[in-house]
DNA sequence: CTCTATCCTTAGAACTTCTAGGTATACTAC
DNA sequence: GTAGTATACCTAGAAGTTCTAAGGATAGAG
């Protein structure tokens, strides 16, 4: 559990990581984590899944990136989001509740 | 509208197709007008989409196929949940529910 | 000083969906 | 009768995202 069924991640990874920098800046690896118990460990993103993610979305101008230290005293790369960014994160959050709506009416239909 | 964000459909789409399977047996093109009528034209399975998906559910011993004729007198492809495919659609449906919850807690998170 | 946890990077595989073409037939309208 | 539309299926290839699996580096705990 926790590792099946996470071809359902397909698409909404983006829209997950926007939502948590929304929250404020944060880093890939912190960033990883904060979706992994927000969701009571059933969502664990890859660290091979995340940077790409991350760097997709910086190239696509909805994140930007900073190089700063950590709590731990640990470099890393911390992301914001950008005005683009929020305005993707409205229209990503738009489109999950639409699609998951129209998938529980499949799943509820008689 | 109902043509992007159609990505989220990654995952989904076999767990759409055995639910509308477990009304009763039913063709490609029909299930796809089922999907598309049942979300109130939000999701839309392509052909191109839709077929290919038919032969892998096959092929995994979820469905099975025999062709028929259908109400309009046209030969059409008439699919069946198997045992495996009605089991299968358990996990799926279970799994969905699962990570449509996780990914609301990330969305409504403070 | 060894071990674990933190943090980043990247290449390639795997998989699903879409695009875009094609075939064929029934029915409706003119 | 014939043009157009809706039905119904097929398939090759492109596109895109996620995962696997590797590698490197450092802080702190024991």
């Amino acid at each position: 559990m926790g590792k099946r069924g996470m071809d359902l991640l397909r698409g909404t990874l983006d829209l997950l990581v926007l939502r948590v920098l929304r929250s404020g800046p944060s880093h890939g690896y912190a960033i990883a984590k904060a979706i992994h118990a927000t969701t009571d460990e059933v969502l664990n993103v890859e660290e091979g899944s995340m940077y790409p993610a991350l760097y997709r979305m910086e190239k696509r101008g909805w994140i930007a990136a900073d190089w700063g230290v950590t709590d731990t005293k640990r470099r890393a790369k911390f992301y914001q989001l950008t005005t683009e960014g929020r305005a993707q994160l409205d229209a990503e959050s738009s489109s999950w509740n639409e699609f998951s709506t129209a998938v529980g009416k499949v799943l509820e239909s008689s």
